[in-house]
DNA sequence: GAAGATTGATTCCTCAATCTTC
DNA sequence: GAAGATTGAGGAATCAATCTTC
């Protein structure tokens, strides 16, 4: 074992702290810009949105909670959030008994449409507006590695 | 008002999604990294190593919340854990009868430096391997410009 | 026995109300 | 009355256990 046992450290100040601070103040403000403009959370949005770009306006629970990043049982629980609020319904998978499908509803669909002009406006105020083009390319670019390595790790 | 109201709006995909999911599934496997270890989770680091940060390892309460962008209450309890655990005391303050400080333990400075190992060998493998001096340089500029915007902003 | 989804129990977060000191 | 911090009550996230179907 050599002096350095952490081969992979590099050699300059991490950018984690600042990432971690950016994430939990940006993410405040447009909860609270929705927050402000009576709209529901985030999570739901992302859950909303990810189901109208569906084919059909359905997908299975374990697919959303992939999508969304969620544990099952937290998928679970928003969906009965988001199923009281009438903006999705559960349907029976037809050829699998043990799945289940979030259907958008049409109220679904116009909730996300109110709530996109507060939530575009937020990233695009808070977070577009200050990066150029270059910048832009190299956070993608660069955010996708880390996340890749990170979901193929664990 | 002109056709676009949105005058902030960038002409390119946003970065946002990326963003979130990024920021998701790195803290998720950095906290299992913890979990496995047997160690508290990130929030617990956090309090510790700015109190120890701290001339003489105290911090006013929301001083301590607002660097680690936590809501007042969220912090007496993430104290009153850390209490409970032996890491932190409180402690009144001399000059102002209102103002309570929190006071890192030996037993806090002990559990931090345990923590670290895993903490930091996580960060460099999940996240700083995968960027370059450049793309980490750019990172840190860009989110230090949206952060401080959004600050000023709410 | 494993996959898909839900449930119960617990922990944790959040909001508004409170208490004390300034 | 405002600032610093805590509290009570309600909501949301988490873990392990469960139920059903494959």
């Amino acid at each position: 074992m050599s002096l350095s046992a952490n081969k992979a450290k590099v050699d300059r100040p991490s950018v984690w702290p600042v990432f971690l601070t950016a994430h939990a103040v940006l993410v405040q403000a447009v909860e609270a810009r929705l927050a402000q403009a009576n709209l529901p959370p985030l999570a739901w949005y992302d859950v909303l949105w990810a189901l109208e770009r569906a084919g059909d306006r359905r997908m299975r629970i374990a697919e959303l909670a992939d999508h969304t990043v969620l544990s099952r049982s937290n998928m679970t629980r928003l969906l009965d959030r988001l199923e009281v609020a009438g903006l999705i319904e559960r349907a029976q998978a037809s050829d699998d008994g043990r799945g289940a499908f979030a259907v958008l509803t049409s109220a679904g669909v116009k909730e996300r449409a109110r709530m996109w002009p507060i939530y575009g406006d937020a990233i695009a105020a808070l977070f577009d507006a200050h990066l150029t083009d270059a910048e832009a390319r190299v956070l993608d670019a660069a955010l996708r590695r880390a996340l890749t390595a990170a979901r193929t790790f664990s």
